[in-house]
DNA sequence: ATCATATATATGTTTTTTCGTATGTCAATA
DNA sequence: TATTGACATACGAAAAAACATATATATGAT
């Protein structure tokens, strides 16, 4: 994976809130995202798929629903990015969480967030 | 310094660079860099502007040269990330620093990589 | 003062990225 | 098999980013 590629994929919106939404809570489904950023299915849905291309996301079918998570395989330094990103500025990411946590409909899996 | 506006700023060639460039080296000037980089003196500089506007970078004039150097401000996050992105990527930037050391002309206050 | 060198900015254009909307696929269930 | 819900993709439009080129500023030397 280079750099370049790496960090354009991170200066998205969209695409870099859900890197931080899913490496917090380690596997998300694409309607906890699309409910969690509060931005249309397709919208998000296009983001995955160049995050799956490129390999910094896996993606994993259950039922109806497809879960996305980091790419293990992801070179430290590029792991480190997105932890260190993650770790140290929760505030960013805290309210994303809080709708998260008030899907009504949302899998029963529920996010380890919820209580 | 927000993340989005921190990764943008990485997604760029000339700007990811000239980070890593001047990661390595603690301090460039303009000149050093279009060398290294082998781009128009005009879209190094351009981008360099970017870089100081948002305060990732600081300038420095000594004569009629203008030296930049990573803000020691910036969050741990995104110094880690420059920092971690260089240290295991040294074979993306060795090539660049190769022009950087046979610079005929260049300042003479020489690059560190120089001997 | 003039000139040369290093750097910065302005402007109009081109390229890249993102977007909305419509539509397609797949799995579960009636 | 018809329907529903979750997800993916296609396509033209709109927005954003990057570019080349010309020009401006600032410093030092002649």
């Amino acid at each position: 994976m280079e750099p370049l590629e790496f960090f354009k994929l991170l200066a998205d919106e969209t695409r870099l809130h859900s890197m931080l939404l899913i490496a917090q809570e380690g596997e998300l489904c694409v309607c906890e995202l699309t409910t969690a950023l509060n931005e249309t299915q397709p919208k998000v849905s296009r983001h995955l798929a160049m995050l799956r291309k490129s390999h910094v996301l896996l993606d994993r079918r259950q039922g109806q629903w497809v879960f996305y998570r980091l790419n293990p395989e992801l070179p430290h330094w590029a792991k480190q990015a997105i932890v260190q990103t993650l770790e140290q500025n929760q505030v960013l990411i805290q309210p994303l969480m809080k709708s998260l946590c008030s899907m009504g409909d949302r899998p029963e899996r529920a996010a380890a967030c919820c209580p």
